[in-house]
DNA sequence: TAGCGATTGTTATATTATAACATTTATGGT
DNA sequence: ACCATAAATGTTATAATATAACAATCGCTA
């Protein structure tokens, strides 16, 4: 009947790895911190958003968030949280995993990239990489063809090592 | 009144790098030659839509497809689509690209291989990359947190050398 | 040629994302 | 404090992407 497993325990993410609340208490400080710097509003829903996406380290989509919204916020919408997201995006507080149509905290905030993430097919953890060697070697190669590069998209899926053991 | 260039000139793509139609006529043999080494059914539908993907240099949405394919098929639906598309990719005659929700031919069939591509922001063209050495550097990146990888996105957008020239 | 699996047809619906306009809220200048 | 303004949020509608489920047909082979 080769059931499902669905970890809970967590490579990147939660109780066994580490106290996951310091992990949210963390990004929302630092958050609050850099908007503050920014000039930027990070309001009630901006805020709430962010935390909704620190709540794991699985990339959480924009209809999950929505949904929870909702609960909390009767007039809650798509726009609601597209809005929120549009603006975590731009200030790089979140990165959009393009593989999975969702979203998740970025790890180093204080400047401005684009993540590189491993991703547990099996847990569904994701934990961002920063390898500016991959960066140097994409650039170059580009750079070979006359190609200038704006920004990318690197993104692995296969199995973390908590996951490998079954 | 900054009029928006929409180049048909390509870098990567059609009449004044290479004569696209025997891109097009070269990519349907050797899809052809493949399909039947490996018992795999490259039907009517299947090679139409691999003929429409191949196209152009510029990756295509699978409602673009659907669009062309209702002119001549009156009854194709989304799953008249998205099953060729899932053939296709399957056999690896063609790659997502996941930053767009689109699809384009694969440069090399023979070897089944997740796509690595830079992609203009200005005429939308794309080329596909070989460098063995980014895959290396991943995979070793992966390996030191005991990660396995299984699959990969990598994905550049930017400035191809035509259109930096404006 | 009957049976079987693969392919395609058909209808419906799920999921992700944005457009457009109205209303409310926060903030700086006076 | 008050107003003008811009930013943020509310609200409704719809666009764009993707899949589910079941029926009909096709193509191979026993």
């Amino acid at each position: 009947m080769a059931s499902k497993k669905n970890h809970k325990r967590d490579w990147a993410g939660s109780a066994e790895s580490h106290d996951h609340r310091i992990c949210i208490v963390d990004a929302l400080d630092k958050a609050a911190e850099l908007c503050s710097q920014r000039g930027a509003r990070l309001t009630q829903i901006r805020r709430r958003v962010l935390e909704l996406i620190w709540s794991s380290h699985r990339p959480i989509g924009a209809y999950s968030l929505l949904k929870v919204l909702k609960e909390e916020r009767a007039n809650a919408a798509p726009p609601t949280v597209y809005r929120a997201l549009d603006f975590l995006l731009e200030q790089g507080l979140v990165h959009r995993i393009q593989s999975q149509n969702a979203f998740i905290g970025c790890a180093d905030p204080n400047h401005q990239h684009n993540g590189m993430f491993l991703i547990c097919t099996d847990c569904g953890n994701a934990v961002e990489l920063e390898e500016t060697k991959i960066d140097r070697l994409l650039k170059s190669s580009a750079s070979s063809r006359g190609f200038v590069i704006e920004s990318r998209t690197v993104e692995a899926a296969g199995l973390c090592p908590d996951c490998q053991i079954n």
